[in-house]
RNA sequence: GCGGGCGUGAUCUAGCUGGUUAGGAUAUGAGCCUUCCAAGCUCAAUGCCCGGGUUCGAAUCCCGGCGCCCGCACCA
């Protein structure tokens, strides 16, 4: 049994992880979080919402998983989220579609059979099933489709970051890897618009001389300073250091091995349709090695500007700067007399042509011709500038960096021959934070240890009561898992009003005031 | 999607040259015991992935489906 194996066994047996639907023989892609994992998830998406909102200053919002057919149209997902496929009859391979020679299999010559996927959920809006729509392979273009509201709400300062952590569903062609390739997933995305000539970052100081694993496109690995990697170019622009710097910092709270954890940067045939430039942050697992659980892109102006071009919807933000700008000024009554019917037509093009030589060309029904200056004059104005912003996206993959939370912690010793398992995760992440347990279910320790486990309780901190089987036993469930403390109430808790409590990874054991547990543990689980 | 292997209580597994109370271990629940690390004793619940076929009779043989694992392909 390799780590996975063990790690997915012990998912299962203690409410973490389940297969879904596993009485109908279960699904391939899905995953249901159990009682235990479902509150480690929240609290690691918690953990996330503390980075991106409390200290970014970004703001969440929520949007539909359903997405009509156009937006995603717009967005290039229906074209270019499509793969074609062509499967040899004769040797059986399958080859994208550019791969093949001549229309035959490259291998062997033969006929092949062509095929589509779009790697989207298709469904349908409303009862006549008239509207086709898709479930959202990303949770990012909800965002970018409310960006005039949030433009507005943000009081149009850019930069700005929205944030959303929700559901997304691609229909992969052969899921495995339990919960590593899910058609449903959760992610965690950050949307950040920046001006496309300041993708700086105010903070950036604070990470500047963090060194990072690079493995930049057509290079070896290295480990670099930020601000050198930015200098030197291998890192495109501030922003995207500082935000895998941010990656960093995050998935070692949650509790990654910092020596498990680099960065790759795509190369350029690999980049998604939408990307300029993207650095992965790659995780690396036992069973698997290296796995993108981040991605961060710089996907430019590309989103705003198909929306602003299928909606015709202001995508612009106004720059501070000014900017002078040669203005054609069409003289209508020139043109109306010379075009008649066609005047509007020619003062359109005219207003969005370039002088040369004192002449404009424009194009009319087809026809070039060349205006002279009889037609208009040109006027120098002074306007705001106004761009498209260019957005820096952080995107998190929460259900693989969730696993790579259990096995890079998962530890096992031995106790007495028998195999021991401590689930060491940051005592953030754990779901139960304190287990509490009279030594003994008599003589009235049952009575305080109860009453112990309501005060955690009321003081919203996630407390575990346990009489049954031995005390051992007790400590070796919540180790597994990873409940950082247990609170043993004792004979001696009767005399003096102390307890003991016992740590997860030393199995040591300090003896407190009662009074105090409380505030002892609220200041270990932040 | 292609090729190969596999599928027995929650978990690991015995049985698999067809014969019926499907066995064990661990874990789980109840009780007893227990003054700090999966101790012990008693009892209990949970199983042959699903469907079809062959047969007097299928966990066992055959076919299909589903799932898991490995390789190829795919993975914005």
């Amino acid at each position: 049994m390799d780590v996975y194996e063990k790690i997915m066994a012990l998912a299962r047996r203690r409410g973490i992880l389940y297969k879904s639907y596993a009485i109908y023989g279960g699904e391939a892609g899905f995953y249901d979080y159990g009682p235990i994992g479902s509150i480690m998830k929240n609290n690691i998406e918690n953990e996330w919402r503390n980075f991106y909102i409390i200290k970014e200053r970004f703001y969440e919002i929520s949007t539909p998983s359903i997405t009509p057919y156009d937006v995603l149209k717009a967005s290039g997902h229906v074209d270019e989220f499509i793969d074609k496929i062509a499967t040899c009859k004769k040797c059986g391979r399958s080859f994208k579609v550019e791969e093949l020679k001549d229309g035959k299999c490259p291998i062997c010559g033969g006929d092949v059979e062509h095929g589509e996927m779009n790697l989207m959920f298709e469904t349908y809006i409303g009862a006549k099933k008239k509207d086709k729509a898709f479930l959202r392979p990303e949770t990012a273009q909800g965002i970018f489709v409310d960006f005039p509201f949030l433009y507005e709400f943000f009081r149009k300062k850019i930069p700005f970051g929205v944030v959303q952590i929700g559901k997304g569903f691609r229909n992969e062609v052969s899921p495995r890897q339990g919960v590593l390739r899910l058609r449903e997933f959760s992610m965690a995305e950050a949307e950040i618009f920046f001006h496309p000539e300041n993708k700086r970052h105010e903070n950036f100081e604070e990470y500047k001389d963090r060194k990072l694993r690079l493995l930049p496109a057509g290079m070896d690995e290295m480990e670099m300073r930020l601000e050198e990697a930015v200098k030197r170019g291998i890192i495109g622009n501030e922003a995207l250091a500082y935000y895998m710097a941010l990656t960093h910092e995050f998935l070692t709270k949650v509790g990654i091995d910092e020596n498990k954890i680099r960065f790759r940067q795509h190369e350029k045939d690999e980049l998604a349709h939408y990307a300029n430039d993207c650095w992965d942050a790659e995780i690396f697992m036992q069973r698997f090695g290296w796995v993108e659980c981040v991605g961060i892109a710089d996907r430019a102006a590309h989103d705003l500007m198909a929306h602003m071009k299928a909606t015709g919807v202001n995508m612009y933000a106004s720059g501070e700067k000014k900017v002078k700008r040669k203005k054609i000024k069409p003289k209508m009554d020139k043109i109306g007399k010379e075009f008649k019917a066609k005047a509007m037509k020619v003062k359109e093009s005219l207003e969005k042509g370039v002088v040369k030589n004192g002449k404009v060309e424009i194009e009319l029904d087809g026809e070039k011709i060349e205006l002279d200056e009889q037609f208009f004059e040109v006027e120098e104005v002074e306007e705001q500038e106004k761009y498209i912003p260019h957005v820096i996206e952080p995107s998190y993959g929460i259900d693989r960096i969730f696993y790579a939370v259990l096995e890079h912690n998962y530890k096992e010793m031995k106790k007495e021959g028998e195999n021991y398992v401590v689930l060491s995760i940051p005592p953030s992440i754990a779901a139960i934070k304190a287990g509490v347990f009279p030594l003994v279910a008599k003589d009235g320790l049952p009575e305080i240890a109860k009453e112990i486990e309501a005060e955690l309780r009321k003081n919203r901190i996630m407390a575990f009561y346990d009489e049954k089987g031995s005390i051992g036993r007790r400590y070796a469930r919540m180790d597994e898992i990873g409940t950082p403390f247990c609170i043993t109430v004792d004979y001696q808790t009767k005399d003096d009003d102390t307890v003991t409590i016992r740590f997860r990874d030393t199995t040591e054991q300090i003896r407190i005031e009662r009074n105090a547990i409380v505030k002892w543990i609220e200041e270990r689980i932040k």
